[in-house]
DNA sequence: TTCCTGACTCCAG
DNA sequence: CCTGGAGCCAGGA
C-alpha cells in the first residue's frame, strides 16, 4: 500500500512483536521491587529502552490486574515520589496503605525522603 | 480511519 | 519558583 500507510506500517512493525515483552518485562521489573523501596516509570521505562515511553509503563500497570502473578504497582511512583495512580486501586487509599505498611511516610499523596527509599532498576539489576 | 485521552517527563518562559 | 506546552505510544470511541 502506497504512501498512506507508511506511517502505520512502521508504527505496527515497531510496536507488536516487543509489546508483549515490554508489559511483561515491566511486570517482571516491578515484581523485582524490595519491599520498602519504590521506583518510577521513567527509570523503568529507561531501563527497558528509552525508545519507549514513561506513560507506556503506566499503561501496563493498568494491565497489571490482569496478570496472573502479583504486580506491586503502588511501589511504582512518579518522578517526584507522588502516588498519581492510587485512583486506579481498588480504592484511593489502598497505594498509600500498602505504603504506609512497608514503612513509608505519605504525606499529600508524596512519598517522604524517597530519594532515600528510590530503586533505580538501571543500578540495582545491572 | 481519525481524534482523544492517559498511573509521565522534559524544557522554555 | 511555578506553570504551560510538547513529545511520547497504545488503546478506545
Amino acid at each position: 500500500m502506497p504512501s498512506k500507510n507508511k506511517g502505520q506500517v512502521k508504527r505496527d512493525e515497531g510496536k507488536i512483536k516487543e509489546n508483549r515483552n515490554f508489559f511483561e518485562d515491566v511486570f517482571e521489573v516491578v515484581r523485582l521491587i524490595p519491599k520498602g523501596r519504590v521506583t518510577n516509570y521513567g527509570s523503568i521505562a529507561k531501563y527497558l529502552g528509552t525508545g519507549l515511553s514513561s506513560r507506556m509503563v503506566g499503561w501496563a500497570m493498568n494491565a497489571s490486574h490482569f496478570s496472573a502473578l502479583p504486580v506491586p504497582a503502588h511501589r511504582v511512583v512518579n518522578r517526584a515520589g507522588m502516588l498519581t495512580g492510587r485512583h486506579h486501586f481498588e480504592t484511593p487509599e489502598k497505594m498509600q496503605q500498602l505504603l504506609e505498611e512497608e514503612g513509608h511516610i505519605i504525606k499529600d499523596n508524596c512519598i517522604q525522603q524517597f530519594s532515600k527509599v528510590y530503586w533505580d532498576p538501571e543500578k540495582e539489576l545491572s
